[in-house]
RNA sequence: GCCCCGGUAGCUCAGUGGAUAGAGCGGCCGCCUCCUAAGCGGCAGGUCACAGGUUCGAUUCCUGUCCGGGGCGCCA
């Protein structure tokens, strides 16, 4: 509608203008907007008040002169001029009234584009790292990520969605020491203290026990005569900031000690803890993303990619574009030349790789596996490390936009903030369990992913009409109770009578509900276009509530035929409608309530 | 210090260079002999953080200030 309206502008444009003007007032883009007040028509322009500057021609004058200029057309009836230059559109009922066609027509295909007519690309998201269970800031990213996914498909991408497993570097042995400890701590053989920088939570000690059921009681001993630990200070409540970092370094230097004797003095044992938590770790978050019904196409794993080469490959092309150099015994990538504000390590003084650096070589790598388009979705924490992996791409490539993030903003909860190494967090698991799916995604829709999120518990564990997701589900499910009756009492419902009878929708009521489903086109373009996926979510809840108002206003099931069919078209185009938008956030259209 | 996100109704948040700034929750008042009351209607509630600037017009754009959150590792 709007599209179509905006070309007849176009048009009176080129009447009305000269031409040397008109190609400058073509630059312009021609808005037009919804209107608050039906006195404003159904549509409005302020073309006018943008271009009057411009062409230095007074507003008003001009907006009449292009009122008239209009070609004519069925899609409205009357177009004012009002106030200092609103052009204003009064809609034909007609030509809202055919959406219902079009909707009844196209079915699950209404308002989606031809599939993957505009290109190809990764999507990555979540990418939590295998060290603990999924929170609920991972829960925002991945249900993001998902719908998303979702909506780039309608929007005519063809995705694919992957999941990047950090299964290497000291985090990881982290994870292994922290098991470790708790299983010698099972098995009455803990010699040392627990790290206090180690993963504290109490879903280790169940790969631990696992390890006792399988290995005994006995296994991954290491006898502590002559092994000196440093110490693993306490960190002081009140401490200074200077004196705080200072402590942490030196419970950082003990949990290395402790990584450096596992790995060194039991090879084999430090493997078989760690790929035992990797296991555990890995097979819960696939689990809770399950539950909260997202899917991978594919899980991409860090080893691997590390130990495919890639990393080595990566460096080696870096060095052949001379962007890196050796300093302070480690290995530099310039990364200033190519946008970032400092120069970044890529080998450490000890030799290892940094994450950055096998970062760089896994987005080089799926690069390389032919995606034209690579978008990541990672927490706003990461905000610092975006120009980095551009400049990185740049450098490789020569197309740093060759990688878009979209970065999600943090979650909190009505009860309070999350943290992983506190280790008493609320978990996904625990949320879902408590709120239901879909009430979780809803949630986590309900705001643009680049603001601050807080989680209305309370709300959202609600199971009353208090909670906002049953209320557009409750539209869903109030028309396909309406099919119900109709059916009980014996009454026809014919869509193809239906449409030939649509002009028996006038009421406002009606109105208002056939132009929200004609706007469901252009709202998943902008969602498509804007990775936002919450609009999406905005729009839903308008179309339930002109539905709502609508069954409020006119009954359904009339005696007369035309009028009934006329209406029970419309609302199976609202069911249409719901449906589509309910299984892109991931939310389901329930029949009942 | 630098970078990112914010400051709009009691709470959580929409919104737009324009015509009377909205919703949900909370509060108050109505509406089921009628397709599901998980609904509908109404009332109360605002210096759109503050100060400048651009503009015919700023809550919206720019600058500055204040306040809140996050980031600035040879961690991942």
């Amino acid at each position: 509608m709007k599209s179509q309206l905006q070309s007849l502008l176009r048009a009176a444009l080129a009447d009305v203008l000269p031409q040397a003007e008109a190609a400058r007032a073509s630059e312009t883009p021609i808005l037009l907007e919804s209107t608050k007040d039906p006195r404003h028509g159904d549509l409005a322009t302020n073309l006018a008040l943008t271009l009057a500057r411009p062409l230095n021609r007074p507003p008003r004058q001009l907006a009449e002169a292009l009122a008239r200029a209009l070609p004519k057309s069925e899609l409205f009836d009357k177009v004012e001029v009002a106030g200092p230059g609103f052009i204003n559109f009064f809609l034909a009922p007609a030509a809202l009234q055919r959406v219902v066609a079009e909707i009844l027509e196209r079915g699950a295909a209404y308002g989606r584009q031809p599939a993957a007519a505009r290109g190809r690309l990764l999507l990555e998201f979540v990418s939590a790292n295998p060290t603990g269970p999924l929170h609920v800031g991972h829960g925002r990213n991945a249900v993001y990520g998902d719908a998303l996914a979702n909506v780039l498909e309608a929007g005519g991408w063809q995705v694919e969605r992957e999941y990047y497993v950090n299964d290497a570097g000291r985090q990881v042995d982290v994870l292994a020491v922290s098991v470790w400890a708790r299983y010698l701590e099972l098995c009455g053989a803990l010699w040392f203290s627990f790290p206090r920088r180690g993963y504290p939570g109490d879903y280790l000690r169940a790969t631990a026990e696992k390890l006792r059921a399988a290995h005994g009681t006995s296994a991954f001993r290491l006898a502590q005569d002559g092994i000196e630990l440093p110490p693993d200070p306490p960190l002081a409540e009140n401490a200074a900031e200077a004196e705080a970092a200072a402590v942490k370094q030196q419970q950082e230097r003990y949990l290395d000690a402790l990584i450096e004797l596992l790995k060194t003095r039991l090879p084999q044992a430090y493997a078989t803890i760690r790929d035992s938590a990797l296991a555990d770790q890995l097979a819960r978050i696939r689990a809770t993303l399950e539950q909260l019904g997202v899917r991978f196409d594919s899980w991409q794993s860090e080893r691997a990619v590390v130990e495919s080469g890639a990393v080595e490959r990566a460096i080696a092309q870096l060095r052949a574009a001379g962007c890196v150099y050796e300093q302070d015994g480690a290995l530099w990538f310039d990364a200033v030349r190519f946008g970032d504000d400092k120069p970044r390590v890529l080998r450490k003084r000890d030799g290892t790789a940094t994450y950055f650096c096998n970062d760089l070589a896994y987005h080089a790598d799926k690069l390389a596996r032919g995606w034209p388009r690579l978008l990541d979705v990672w927490g706003a924490d990461h905000h610092g490390y975006v120009a980095r992996v551009q400049a990185a791409i740049a450098a490789l490539t020569g197309r740093r936009d060759a990688l878009q993030v979209q970065l999600i903003q943090f979650v909190t909860l009505s009860s309070g903030r999350m943290g992983k190494r506190s280790g008493n967090f609320v978990t996904l698991e625990e949320l879902i369990g408590e709120v239901g799916r879909d009430a979780t995604r809803f949630f986590y829709l309900s705001r643009s992913h680049d603001q601050h999120l807080e989680f209305d518990l309370e709300l959202a564990r609600a199971h009353s009409n208090d909670n906002p997701v049953y209320y557009v589900q409750y539209a869903h499910a109030r028309i396909e109770s309406v099919f119900r009756q109709a059916a009980e009492r014996g009454l026809s419902h014919d869509p193809r009578a239906g449409l030939t009878t649509l002009d028996r929708l006038t009421d406002p009521t009606e109105k208002t509900l056939l132009a929200a489903l004609e706007r469901y086109p252009e709202t998943l373009n902008s969602a498509a276009e804007g990775y936002a996926p919450h609009l999406l979510t905005f729009y839903l809840r308008e179309v339930a509530d002109a539905l709502h108002q609508w069954y409020g206003a006119c009954p359904f099931l009339v005696e007369e035929d035309a009028l009934r069919h006329a209406r029970l078209a419309l609302a199976a185009a609202t069911r249409q409608v719901l449906r589509n938008g309910l299984a892109l956030l991931g939310v389901s259209a329930p029949e009942k309530m």
